[in-house]
DNA sequence: TTAGTTAATTACATTTCGTAAGTTAGTATA
DNA sequence: TATACTAACTTACGAAATGTAATTAACTAA
């Protein structure tokens, strides 16, 4: 049987989460909430490949959360920065580090 | 040349993160905020398949995020629930939920 | 000329996801 | 007795997302 979906779910939080629940989008926006910066530095500080970094940062430009400076230096020097939106959320991102501090166990050696 | 991943993240952040992105994680959460539940509840509250809800449902589960509790009825009813540790994620779904309601934009019609 | 840089893009194999159908165990209906 | 229905899954399989590695463009530096 067809399952119609009449789900009573709020579009905006649905939205919303489609947007933060892929992958790497959140450790992206985490990332720069130390500050602008360019692709290098964001690849090298997180465990994501160039190719989803990519494709991630051009995901969160469209939806308004991250912003692409081009400085037309020698070589050219392109900065990402968190727009209005983007900083907005940073409350949600602190509660997710509180949490984990509490509740997250790390299993060490093997 | 080879990534050295010499990520400078706590290891318990980008553990929660790792769990928190996944794909319905988050919605399912949200959905036993609202009280135990049983599997065709939250089947049919989101727009997720059986298939998916069991898997996750089984990693949550493994997590300590949700609690699984059988009732030998005739016929048998299984209830989900969230555990402290799952419970402690409402103020950061809260967040969400306001941020969504700030700046999620949805386009009507087409 | 060769090598190195940044910010990507492309190719391709692996993994995850979505859809639909099937399973198990029991109840209800004709 | 046969058929249909329910809940909670599981299986099969094609499609989409992801990870790894190589390649590109435009420029600098040795």
């Amino acid at each position: 049987m067809m399952k119609l979906n009449q789900s009573l779910l709020c579009p905006k939080f649905e939205k919303a989460m489609q947007i933060l629940s892929k992958r790497w989008t959140g450790l992206i926006i985490y990332q720069l909430l130390s500050g602008p910066q360019r692709f290098c530095a964001i690849e090298s500080a997180l465990p994501i490949s160039g190719r989803l970094l990519s494709e991630r940062l051009k995901d969160l430009e469209q939806e308004g959360i991250v912003n692409r400076q081009i400085y037309p230096e020698v070589p050219v020097r392109i900065e990402y920065s968190l727009t209005k939106k983007g900083l907005a959320l940073e409350p949600m991102l602190r509660e997710i580090e509180k949490w984990s501090q509490t509740w997250v166990q790390i299993e060490e050696g093997l």
